[in-house]
DNA sequence: CGGATGCTTGATCAATTTCAAGAGGGGTGG
DNA sequence: CCACCCCTCTTGAAATTGATCAAGCATCCG
């Protein structure tokens, strides 16, 4: 724990002001994809950029809903909690994902970083002003919220069919192929969660997941790397080792 | 097995170029909620009406995704099979439930009926041309997608980290929910699904699930009746045993 | 009736959890 | 700078939930 909480919102806007989307390193991965540049400008009005560091609670599941957010540093965890404490993660949010959706004005998860984070936050009502404008950004919106419903598909697959071998390397080919679509090399995947973390989105619990993970270093399909790291000997092998082919 | 395909694609147009839409008994629950008089006349145009019998196929997963679907009447299954033949059910559909979003143009699950189904047919390029034209309707779609999203959410945590009990408490309750917002009476709950197709949907076995109902009725939670109905006794304590509590 | 299919029940098995303890690593304070 | 503490990760042994294997039973249909 930091001495004080460093995990306040600080307001960024003093950079901002001069171009905060323009620059922006993630613009192509997210909604903000659909705009022109007049449009970019717009939405750059209604924004405000803000930085948390690791571990900081960004909104509680049932909080009512009145921003909706874009990672464009770090990585987030969404989850949800039963009464007992029993935690499942319903994902991990990497720059470019989008977060903040909600059904009846409450969001239906927890939303909290796990590496220090940079997010733009909109004002829900002005957003919504702001879809109604820009079609193009509706659509885009969709277009990632449906992304996001088959990602959801596979993890119930995962979550309700795989073993737990295959689920640890499904998730490994997951961060590797996101990592990729954003640019950085596929193979070593840096894995910036906690054992506790990965289990609570697998289904496992952290002392199966850390003998998963002893077990497929021993059969030489992965190293543990410094920092985090892990490197993948065989791509094939691992995709193969998910679905239990 | 009927001694020949009854689930065939019948042509209902000759009902349905009267009125498809206008006595539509789900239009309130589903994407045509949105829709004037002269919009819903416009939909009708490029809809087109089949019926199935039970067990029969729609679209397999990766198939071209050329067609969008409304159920109308009966009920569906969504699932996702991996190589070995293991299968996850990620959904159950009910009359007014929308499928057949895709991502990269192909369907991302199976879907098959599994009581006789009515279906509404919307060739997809005709259909996103009218989203275009109708950003309500475009609006109303994402405002399903973005439930669907919530549902997903709510069904990893049943696959992640509840246990059998606490997963067939759920699936009634849902079940019932789901009744009453169709404006059937919310108690006895019809469960028309085979106990091999619910234990697909809870990540469990046929043979848990079955011993999960026998074990509830024996401790007088709920009553199975005639025709895959099950009473249940007391809706406050099938929500707490839902969640554990 | 007969056969198939689906559901239930029983007995055993195994994957994963639970309980327990120790090792590693980083930061803090003496 | 070192010692200590806390936290995470790893490893081991025992326990348990749900799976697997194996019959019966019921129901539906021809």
């Amino acid at each position: 724990m930091p001495p004080f909480d460093m995990g306040r919102v600080r307001d960024l806007n003093a950079h901002a002001d001069i171009n905060p989307c323009g620059a922006c390193p993630v613009r192509s991965l997210t909604v903000c994809a659909a705009l022109e540049v007049e449009e970019l400008r717009r939405l750059a009005e209604i924004l405000q950029t803000v930085r948390h560091e690791a571990g900081h609670t960004i909104f509680a599941e049932g909080d009512p809903a009145e921003t909706l957010y874009n990672v464009t540093a770090g990585t987030m965890k969404l989850y949800k909690l039963l009464p007992d404490g029993r935690r499942q993660i319903t994902g991990f949010l990497l720059p470019g994902d989008f977060l903040g959706l909600s059904v009846n004005d409450t969001y239906a998860y927890s939303a909290e970083s796990v590496t220090p984070v940079t997010l733009c936050r909109f004002p829900r009502r002005r957003m919504d002003a702001l879809l109604e404008e820009f079609p193009k950004m509706q659509r885009r919106l969709f277009s990632m919220a449906s992304n996001e419903l088959a990602a959801a598909q596979d993890q119930m697959l995962l979550l309700g069919r795989k073993t737990a071998k295959e689920k640890i390397c499904s998730f490994l080919m997951m961060l590797s192929q996101r990592a990729q679509r954003r640019g950085h090399k596929e193979n070593p995947v840096h894995v910036p969660m906690s054992r506790a973390d990965i289990a609570d989105y697998l289904g496992l619990t952290t002392e199966t997941v850390s003998r998963t993970f002893t077990q497929l270093k021993t059969s030489r399909v992965i190293s543990l790397l410094e920092g985090n790291k892990v490197q993948i000997h065989d791509m094939d092998q691992i995709f193969d080792l998910a679905e239990g082919a």
